[in-house]
Formats: structure tokens, sequence, C-alpha cells
DNA sequence: CAGGTTCTGAAATTTCTGATACAGCTTTTG
DNA sequence: CAAAAGCTGTATCAGAAATTTCAGAACCTG
């Protein structure tokens, strides 16, 4: 349902000016390493961080001030104030002309690999997000942020770091939360106490495993309520959950992207952290406390 | 050089901005005459004009240089760097907003929870791939895919889980891969057999962790290869690092965003996997066989 | 592992910019 | 029209910023 020549038009007027930044980028290899971390600083930040001091720039680039001379005069400016000169002159160029703002990044031949797949999964992300139904995210939310609920995230072999993910944020954000690996043996015994007051996240996207499907499904029988993230295939888990928030996942690549479950997982734990931020804020200090009592 | 209470706020001009050059109008009136060729000037190349020497402000506007510092200090600025450092403030804020203004539905905050955190992430994504050069993000891929090196993946408490994520994947694609726990106890004894044929690839963006930088730094001693997937602001880990790819990260959420880093790890698999596709395919026929046996 | 090369930062040096004092000019006002 | 007030520019200075130097460190390379 997306694009035959990826988005094709797009006038390439602009100016056929090589844009410093992208001069620094097709030259990054050859630049030493603090030269590379002058780059970065100034690609990040582009090009504001470079209208600054020498003294201002090379402190946050973390090099020193002959450092951002040699990396301003490699690139063929004559002093640094030749180069803020020609990042104005830039900046100003592109300002007066609205449109020139996007990325000229398609000039390059079919080399644009990592280009060309960022398209892909902003396309899947955006795909996601019209396919979620609000009341249902919300739904999460809620379910998420009741306290008295004990939260449990698996996954399979590639989703399973995804959960853990998500684990690593909640256990912060509120008390009981744990992950469950997703092989039988492992969690057989933990079933014991998993009941009605439990929730289990699971992720499940295609080539569905069968040891998530029957933790679910053992977990549904016991009355705990199921929430999957999962690809707009349905895993099986579908048929027991109460929740369910599809993502789409195809890329240019062998594998699927998990991008759009990531998404997902990051929107849900900013919604649940703002909900329950009365009692998500101590808890948050507390733990950065005891973090730094350990050194 | 980092920040206070979990990082939340970012500090920019931010909303009500009455912008310089509205307030210049007003004042028009009371302003001498010199002062108003000065304001004319800035005005007519807002905010360029600003941007240069009193003495080439001076010249363009056709007055002296005194005029110029007093035209400023009028405008209540301690003196020139103080108002060039406001122009620039302002016209960063202002580039930046285009993607602020993409969700022009902030109303409520029920649906768009999930909408506009969509938006700052697709702009991270953006961002992320704007500042990478090609090259690098090729010569990564080209380590990645030498079958005689050794992989390991490490992060931090919560990018662990992507280095994992990165992990399960090139497990499938190539042999010598594995992952490391962050903690110093886990991978100390590991460490004799690190040197030069290694590769490191770690995980780690703000409240950067010591421990993980420590691995680096063991590991880089002793030879092995160290690729950097971080923030822009670039862990510490850079220093030792041969390859870093920096991620724009910040969402609106209390917690930073992953998804730059996990689109950087999609990308190289889909790369690796295409480029060593001819070992890759029977390994990956194996794998998934005895898979299929094991029920 | 030595010898050579490249890279890097501390400190000295130079350049240049922003700031000020003061005198001349213009405008205003009684 | 004269005196006062207000502007403005020239000349100068102080200080900050960019640049160069140089020695040590890191990195290759044979």
């Amino acid at each position: 349902m997306d694009q035959s020549g990826m988005h094709g038009d797009r006038r390439l007027p602009s100016t056929d000016a090589p844009s410093l930044a992208e001069r620094i980028r097709s030259e990054m290899e050859s630049f030493t390493p603090s030269e590379k971390r002058a780059a970065h600083l100034l690609l990040s930040h582009y090009p504001f961080a470079g209208l600054d001091t020498v003294a201002e720039f090379a402190s946050r680039a973390g090099i020193s001030a002959p450092s951002v001379l040699r990396f301003v005069t490699r690139l063929g400016f004559s002093g640094f104030p030749d180069f803020q000169k020609h990042l104005r002159e830039e900046l100003e160029a592109q300002l007066l002309s609205p449109l020139a703002k996007a990325s000229p990044s398609d000039k390059g031949q079919g080399a644009p690999a990592l280009a060309s797949f960022a398209e892909a999964v902003i396309g899947n992300l955006r795909a996601t997000v019209e396919n979620i139904a609000p009341a249902e995210f919300e739904a999460v939310v809620t379910l998420l942020s009741d306290p008295r609920r004990h939260i449990h995230f698996t996954g399979g072999r590639f989703t399973g770091a995804l959960a853990r993910y998500a684990e690593s944020h909640f256990r912060i954000v509120r008390s009981h939360v744990d992950f469950i690996e997703g092989q039988p043996a492992l969690w057989r015994d933990r079933m014991v106490e998993i009941g009605r007051r439990d929730v289990i996240v699971a992720f499940d996207i295609r080539r569905y495993q069968e040891d998530v499907t029957a933790l679910c499904e053992t977990a549904s029988r016991q009355g705990a309520t199921v929430v999957l993230l999962t690809d707009p295939w349905l895993s099986p888990i579908a048929r027991v959950a109460r929740h369910v928030l599809p993502a789409h996942i195809v890329a240019p690549s062998n594998w699927d992207s998990s991008a759009g479950l990531l998404l997902l997982t990051e929107a849900l734990v900013a919604s649940v952290t703002k909900r329950l931020w009365d009692t998500a804020k101590p808890r948050m200090e507390a733990v950065e406390r005891l973090r730094n009592e350990r050194s």
C-alpha cells in the first residue's frame, strides 16, 4: 500500500549547492578522530553549533581549539570567521527558500541503504499509528497505570528484547513489574501465582512462537488480562487477548522491522509515566539515588 | 555536561516569543535617526544582518560602530555578543519548530498522545539518517560482515535490550556473535580472550553508564575495534570508538526514545544480511530446520 | 619493538572586535 | 538668534578571540 518509486517527486532545484553538511558527511571517513567529533557536533546541531566561538565549539565537541581550527581549514576555509560566514550565508539562503528544507539526500545513486530503509520504517510508523484506535491505546495505558495490577512482559526470540526494553522502563515507573522468559520450562512454575490481578504484555510477530502463545493461553485461563503487541496479521494470542495493538513490520530487508512495536512501547511508557507522575517521580528519584550511591 | 532531574526539559526560547523583530517595529518611532537606519537594515535582512561584526553592520547601515552599539544597548542587551546570542537562539528555535508544528491537534490529550509521540519519533529518525555519513555506515557494515571477526554486543540498562535485539539477529546471519552483560563482574574474565580480531558494538545513550565505558576501554586497550551507537552528545566511549553512529533521542516524554538506535540496528542487520547472503541463506535455513525439529 | 609519521592540546602570539571618551555637529527651544 | 540638549563620528583602548608554535602522545609500519 505504499509507494513504487519511493516518494518519487521532489523538486531538485534547491541550490545545487553541495551544502557543507553534505560534504562533511561524504568526507567523514577521511577525518581524524577529533575532526570526526567536531563534524558530529556540527551536524547534530547544524549549523548553529558552528556560530559560536571557537572555544565554545571546541568545548562542546570535547576537543581543543586548535583541532577545531584544523577542522575548518581542512574543509577549505581560510579561517574560522570565513567558515562562520559560509554557515550564515547558507542558512540565509536556505531560510529564504522554504521548500529547500527537504532532505537533499536522494542525490546519490542507489547507495542510501540507510535512507531508504528509514523511509520504509517511517511509513510503518505512520501506518501503525493510523490503524490503532485511540481508545484502545488509552485503555492499555489505563490498565498499565493501575498500581494494584502486576505486570509481566514477555516475547519471542526477537521480540523478547522489546519486552525487556519495556520492562526496564516500567520497572522504574511503578512496582510489580517483571520479565518472563519465553521458554515454558522457565515459566511453568511461576504460573501458579498468576491470577486475575495480573497483566501479561506479550510481544509476538510472525513466525509466531508456540511457547509464547502457550504462556498467554495459560495465563488467560487463570484469569489474567492479556495485552498483545503484534503484526497486522495478528498472532494467535489475539484470541485470548483483551487488547491488541498491531504494528506494521514490513521492511526492505530479509527481516521484519520492530520499530512500530518499539514506538508503541515507548508511547505507552511515556503515557503511563505521565499518568502516574505523582508516584513515579519519587520512585525515579529514589532509583537515581541508589544508582549514584553505588559508585 | 548534562542535566539535573531526569533531563525532562530542554531549554529553548520556547513559546511566547515576542520576537525581537516585532519589538523593534513597535519601538521604531522612538529611535534616533541612526538607530532607525540600524533597525531598518536589521529588519530587512532579519536576523542575518545582525550576525556579522559590528563594523560590518555599521558599514552596511551607513552609520558608525558606536551607533550600532548604542542601538543594541537601547534594546536592552548588555552588549553586541549578547545581542547576537539572542538572534541565534531565536533563529534556532524558529528553525526547529516545524517539527513541533506537525501536530496541530494538541487540544485534548486522548488520541494525540500516540500520534504526536509518533511524529516526534519520526522526526528523530529523519534527523538521525541525515546526520550519518553513508560512508561511516557502510564502513560498519563491512566490519560486521567480516566472517573472521568476532562480534560482541553490549549496552546499558535500557539500551542493553537493543544490544540483545541486535545479537539475536546477527547470531542467525553469521557465526562468532554474542552478547556481553554490562556488569564488570560478568565480563572481566571474558576479556582475556578479546583481541584484535574482536569487534565490540556498544549501545550507550545519556546517563552514560560507567561500566559499559569501562568495558569498551578495556577491550579497546586490548586491540578490539569498538563501534558505538549513541546520542548526538556522544557517550565517552566515543573516545575509543573506531566508528560512531549517533541517533537523535529526544521525545515528548520523561524518557529518551531509542527508535533511532533501533533503526540503525535494523538497517545494519539488513545490509549485513544482504552482503553475506551466500553464507547467510544456508545458515538461516539450517536454523529454521533445527527449530522445527524440536516440535 | 624501533623509527617515523600523524595527531593532538597547552601555551604563546597575533589579530581583530567590541567598547569608550571626547569633540564636533545638528536640532531644539526660549 | 543664541544657548542647551541631544546625536553622531573619530580616535583610541582593553580585552577577547583566532591563530601559530611546539612538544608530547598515539599510531602505524616495517
